[in-house]
DNA sequence: CTTGATTTGTGCGTATGTATG
DNA sequence: ACATACATACGCACAAATCAA
């Protein structure tokens, strides 16, 4: 019988997570891997998994042979960069009221640059969308999407009514599950400051990506661009030995 | 007997890792996890440790009931900015001879701002340094540190000769483990163009770090200006479910 | 459509090593 | 010297997903 559709780690984690965001005093010690073994009733090997993962994510630092110290909680990260959310979340967790100002898209050939990044033929069609988020109405992010493309999905792109590329693509049984992803610096050009409605250069952050499926099959290329000084990308930097 | 100070597991990710660098197709199976055990005579569980530790830095993509698939290889990525690594081999590994132009460095009162930061009083000292380094001798990269002061470091500090502040730190007995790092687009200010070399404004990714020690303890507050141009900054981004 | 083989995912138990205080 | 706590490593069992016969 199935009680939960969550793994045993994954609910470990959670519970771990809810003494992180709870713990006040800094650099406080978690319970030793034991004890949460015994608390939460998991082998030390689940606790184990759960701690790898808060660890990836920069919350705890384990230090051999004393304990496990939390070095930040979940409350006041706004957007950790390693993390693939939606705009949405991104601008909600900002404290933000996400919007969509405008939203073009055509079914194309795919550009020539792209047929490598997306591993398709150069005859292929992709569908673009061309996007403009706002947060509390204010132009934020501009976005470009280039998805492979499936038959009927112009058609059905505009009978589906979604904010979300990520839903729309769940739409044909396709989950994204990473991206690879390069970050640059820009000043913005003309036609960004257009798109931003910016009377003036500013310094905008640019992702470019390869959104890959649960099946590590590129699915889709964005450019994105970041109006710098609305958002904090956070990210944990490790040493590898 | 130790016969070597590296782990099994760390042994196998670089056995690992070989395999990904030498396969030429696109999207290549590695061997399952069964025969890497048998090939590389250690447990299974030792082998998912190695490749969880390379599906965390974006080489292989897990299908559950398929096998692990090859995304991209170590080869190609010239920075990993979720890896912490040191200025020299940021631009050694983009293909530039590094260097240092200027060196500037005082003991001074810790900055307001700071305190909390770096977790200590607000009469503390640091350790202040200013550098810019380079790319075949272009100035690429402007860099403020701020080191928690330890008795005698100005004196330490000018006799010793290294690039690193890492290597100075060990002299300490302080390894840095990792960083918590923000990240913004900047347009360059005269401050920023003078120490750059640049005759315009330029866009710069601005990296804010605060580094901790293995004990998990902040040690040292940067700020670090890079020309966004010179340098590919690579993450993989995740679908936290 | 079912079954079986293969492969990754999850989970437990145990033993030993290493760092710290 | 000793206890504590995390790190590493092995073996085993079963679940879940996939795919082909």
């Amino acid at each position: 019988m199935k009680l939960t559709n969550k793994s045993l780690y994954s609910q470990a984690r959670d519970a771990i997570l809810n003494i992180i965001d709870n713990s006040t005093e800094f650099m406080a010690k978690l319970p030793s891997e034991q004890e949460l073994s015994e608390r939460l009733g998991v082998s030390r090997n689940t606790i184990r998994e759960a701690l790898k993962s808060l660890e990836n994510e920069g919350f705890i630092a384990p230090r051999h042979g004393v304990g496990t110290f939390i070095i930040r909680d979940s409350k006041n990260i706004k957007s950790n960069i390693a993390v693939l959310d939606s705009f949405t979340k991104i601008i909600t967790n900002h404290g933000y009221t996400p919007g969509t100002k405008s939203l073009y898209h055509d079914r194309r050939t795919v550009p020539e640059d792209l047929t490598s990044k997306l591993n398709i033929n150069e005859d292929s069609d992709v569908l673009y969308i061309d996007r403009i988020r706002t947060a509390d109405g204010k132009p934020v992010i501009y976005v470009e999407d280039y998805i492979t493309y499936i038959d009927g999905m112009m058609e059905r792109f505009n009978s589906i009514k979604t904010e979300s590329i990520f839903e729309f693509l769940k739409s044909y049984d396709i989950k994204i599950s990473f991206s690879s992803c390069n970050i640059y610096a820009v000043i913005s050009n003309e036609k960004l400051q257009k798109k931003l409605s910016l009377k003036e250069p500013k310094a905008l952050l640019h992702l470019e990506q390869v959104h890959y499926s649960t099946k590590g099959i590129p699915i889709m290329y964005s450019d994105s661009y970041f109006l710098s000084n609305k958002f904090d990308f956070n990210l944990v930097r490790k040493v590898i030995d």
